[in-house]
DNA sequence: TAGATTGTTAATCGATTAACAATC
DNA sequence: TAGATTGTTAATCGATTAACAATC
């Protein structure tokens, strides 16, 4: 799962440096250090300066980091430097506020099919695109050659549709439904749960 | 922040486990083990065990845990053994989305006022709410006692949502806008975007 | 130059795992 | 009882931090 040994920890990082980056170009900086950028973000300087270490040296001493330059960097060894197709499955509410967000385009994603399994949803219009029948989605996914997908289906559904996506040949999912899905050890899952953060945080609360 | 001493790793792992646990009980299964657990999490039996047993002792030996026991315990340890009321700000596409979601009510949390500075949405019905001005969100979250909220807005608007919401009394935040946003010491903020999640696993494909 | 900040090493800190006595 | 599984301890493993020589 981890081909080249760098800690998972650490990869699950570089996302949030790049982000950082990001808006530091929006807000007109094009110089930065470890110091500042983890100020920004709540990690300490030495993290951040041991984490761009293990990709290469991308700094100089005394004056720090070019911000333009190490967005490219950690876009290379991310692989956001090019777009990534995407498949959605559920234009329920979330799936439609997913298939409808500006986003993602900027960060090296774009949405290309969308599915449903609902007839009164199928072939309707959502956004530029049209949603297709869930039945001929490893059909339409395989002839795209999409490797990345998003779940947005009722948690009964998520794992009849996350075997779906496997058997057309995605890599990646980014699971909405509140369960765990059992994929193969070379198929990338990750979730995105509001309960879970917010019920990690009430903890904390009165 | 921490005042129990319990690290927040392990209080993250909790609403986890509740989750695991509640569709097990949609599952009609009513025991369990650490071992079971653990696998359907994908995580070891000796950290659910360890985890757990910073709270108390909650199984049996030789029989493992009653899960609506376990359900239980985790419920009243993350508070949520009582309704949390919420502030939804942004009722855009997303917004939108998140307002008529039926998942939160099982698991601890109600919306109770939605906020949206566009005049045209002003005044508005979403779902069963209306969307009030946000130039009275301070007022009106103050007089309803409300402590969690969640922003929706454009990420430019986000700052200064998050600075209302403080000056309201807000002590929870759930950030979907892509920033990081600056708040005192005694205000949790949680944050989900959909790319940092994405360009994680980019990194391991191809 | 003097000041600042990198990349890296070694030390610290904390989290995970293995193992097992206790016991249901 | 015999088998299973807990709660917990000690050992291992890995991640973070502090410190500093190198150098822009």
């Amino acid at each position: 799962m981890n081909q080249t040994g760098i800690p998972d920890i650490i990869v699950g990082r570089l996302p949030k440096y790049l982000r950082a980056l990001q808006n530091m170009t929006s807000g007109g900086i094009v110089k930065t250090s470890s110091q500042e950028l983890g100020n920004y973000l709540g990690i300490s300087a030495a993290q951040i300066r041991k984490d761009l270490s293990q990709f290469g040296e991308f700094g100089k001493q005394g004056t720090g980091y070019s911000v333009p330059v190490l967005i490219q960097e950690l876009q290379r060894i991310l692989k956001v430097d090019r777009v990534w197709d995407m498949a959605l499955v559920g234009a329920g509410d979330l799936g439609h506020a997913i298939a409808r967000y500006q986003g993602f385009i900027d960060c090296g994603f774009v949405i290309k099919l969308v599915f449903d399994a609902d007839p009164q949803k199928i072939g309707q219009p959502l956004g530029t695109f049209v949603i297709q029948d869930i039945a001929d989605l490893v059909t339409a996914v395989q002839a795209s050659n999409i490797e990345v997908a998003m779940i947005t289906v009722p948690p009964q559904a998520a794992q009849s549709v996350a075997d779906l996506l496997v058997k057309a040949g995605i890599k990646a999912i980014l699971n909405y439904a509140p369960v765990t899905l059992n994929v193969p050890g070379d198929v990338h899952v990750q979730h995105i749960d509001p309960v879970i953060h917010l019920q990690h945080m009430t903890y904390y609360l009165e």
